[in-house]
DNA sequence: TGACAAACGGAACGACAGTTCCGTATGGTG
DNA sequence: CACCATACGGAACTGTCGTTCCGTTTGTCA
């Protein structure tokens, strides 16, 4: 050993490249970046996007590239790791459910607005079931890659939360993250158990009468 | 995935070792083991299950080995696979889960063994979160590498479940595979969040207000 | 106690897959 | 129309692991 390790580092966690540089959409603050850059940047995510769905995260980044139709150099530049593509993805889905809900949050029945973003949010899981299920397999702690699409996340569904429990739709006693929980576990449930159709009403409705105020006692 | 089980020369599976020889508890039908061979047995599976919670899924063997205190190759000798040897321990933990289910399918009141049936599993799942993380992210199909533990589980709960909607405790409207599924999704909603204590205790009376039959309507 | 099958340990083997490197191509600009 | 920073491609490099092999040890049975 010694002598040249200029090895694979392990690609070191090192701070605050992580915080925003990593896997934004675009590189939002910075350079202007290249034409074609963009082009293959935009290849890439959607070509990782169907491997990941079709093959699982195991995937080999000389497929991810195959499939885009560029080299690994080309992926290799815009994400410096394979876990800052996937999470670049995971970000882009995170961030549109996200937009969901904050639409919602602004309708004029905030109990039905809740349940059916549940509800909505059960169909969008299931229809990228592949996708979901291999992204999830990553383990990956959102909350130190992508502080800020967490955060948002978090707060968007806090705030349809505590309009539906203000207007008595959803029962006080419950808090944020108990439902963030849930709802993850249910997205979970509706995948592994490859509830279809009905199944998957079913069991959204199970859910929903359970947030809901106990009509009565 | 993951494990490319590729060998140099694949010679010959040589036999269905998957269906029921490849990672039963001891080998069931076989001839007896020597001494030493069981207790290494059971060195492994201690040692594995440590390591696995520890670790991660991605433990080497070598590493399991050397917790153990044995070489490779006496991991090899029981386990032809390092799947065969986590699925071991699977079945060993939804062995016991559904052993406590079937006790208390016998219990007197149908409704309340049902709940705690789910309270306890939580329980259980919450004191061993990291091993079951990680052996929930190997993404094995349990229906083809363990049926008969797989077959067993989905019974126990099954007549649980079914009790417990004769007595009309359980709302009469779901069906035993929802119920499975959100088990899996509520297990998975108290790992992924870390909801200890009071906040598990909470998201278990949300699930099961959705489950119990509603009161009046 | 002697003999033999069963089991052991752990070095060695192979293969895979992430990442790097560098010579070449190209978009953008003055 | 040059010029050059930026971007590209993809072969090559490496570390990591699962798995195999085989000489040695040990349990078991007569």
């Amino acid at each position: 050993m010694s002598t040249s390790s200029r090895a694979p580092a392990p690609a070191e966690p090192s701070g605050d490249q992580l915080a925003e540089g990593a896997a934004g959409e675009p590189p939002s603050g910075e350079r202007p970046l290249r034409a074609d850059a963009r082009r293959n940047r935009e290849r890439v995510i959607e070509a990782a996007t169907e491997a990941f769905a079709v093959e699982g995260l195991a995937v080999a980044m000389d497929d991810i590239a195959r499939r885009a139709g560029v080299g690994v150099g080309t992926i290799y530049r815009q994400f410096p790791t394979k876990e800052t593509l996937y999470v670049a993805i995971i970000r882009r889905g995170l961030d549109q459910v996200t937009a969901r809900a904050r639409a919602l949050a602004a309708a004029e029945d905030p109990g039905s607005a809740f349940f059916d973003f549940l509800r909505e949010l059960l169909e969008t899981v299931a229809a990228k079931r592949e996708l979901v299920e291999a992204l999830a397999s990553a383990g990956t702690d959102l909350k130190s890659m992508a502080p800020a699409t967490e955060a948002e996340w978090h707060e968007a569904v806090g705030a349809l939360v505590e309009r539906a429990q203000q207007a008595g739709a959803v029962r006080p006693d419950v808090q944020v993250p108990q439902v963030l929980a849930l709802l993850g576990g249910t997205c979970g449930a509706v995948m592994h158990a490859h509830l279809e159709g009905d199944a998957r009403a079913q069991l959204a409705a199970v859910v929903c009468d359970g947030l809901r105020c106990p009509p009565a006692t």
